[in-house]
DNA sequence: AATGAAAGTGATAATCATTCCTATTTTATT
DNA sequence: AATAAAATAGGAATGATTATCACTTTCATT
């Protein structure tokens, strides 16, 4: 694992947030100024593929990275883009249950207001 | 509703299918061969709006879109990519409840391999 | 029918997250 | 230390989607 690879992974795993790729080149780069964005996402792809990042993939917004990687799902609030952890909704077994298929994994976000932009209202 | 708009949405209520964009504009064409791209995104995002049309937004493909509004959600082949129509898996109310917060919506998206992929090995 | 305002269009340029490319640097190995 | 392999930095390229804008169409009103 490359010093860049464990810097990247350090950020994920410092606090329990959802940061975009670039969000994550300007913390890591506080300790790794030459750091470059491609490496950023050459070391999430890989990462993901290891299963120690989890990738959130956004509708209309770049894509945000999880270093917490046991199973739960993602709330997501439709004014600030703010994610929030939950506990698992979903489970596979059910779902093949319920669709009489095998199958691979799912994907779900939940959108809501989280309480600071309602209070803006 | 413009004739261009109700075009695109015919198409896409034409069979029970989940084109991207282009293939909406190729289909279209047929009918109205002058047809720009732009004009497919601009009254597709306009139809999403009036509730008409439904984005199914993937994540590393482009995006489909779905004529048909009733609730349900979608079981994706990791390997062809193509989407299949399933009842609602979850409801707002049983998400409301588990997460004991008001919820706006909610994006599942199943993914599988479609029996003509499991077929191919 | 002529008008004028508002809405919609086609074509093209711009955007922007992400990926690709390549010369260079780092790392591991002998 | 020499060499090979792997990874990097930096920048250019990609590709889906949006924005722009000059021009047309629509349509209510005269």
């Amino acid at each position: 694992m490359s010093r860049q690879k464990e810097v990247i992974l350090g950020v994920l795993r410092a606090q329990r947030f959802h940061p975009t790729a670039d969000e994550i080149l300007l913390r890591a780069r506080q300790r790794m100024p030459a750091l470059a964005l491609g490496t950023v996402y050459r070391n999430l792809k890989a990462l993901c593929e290891e299963k120690k990042v989890r990738r959130i993939p956004m509708e209309d917004a770049p894509d945000r990275y999880d270093g917490f990687v046991e199973p739960h799902d993602h709330l997501v609030c439709t004014v600030c883009g703010k994610v929030y952890d939950v506990p698992p909704l979903q489970s596979k077994e059910a779902l093949e249950a319920k669709l009489a298929t095998r199958v691979d994994g799912y994907e779900l976000k939940v959108y809501f207001t989280c309480p600071k932009c309602q209070a803006k209202n």
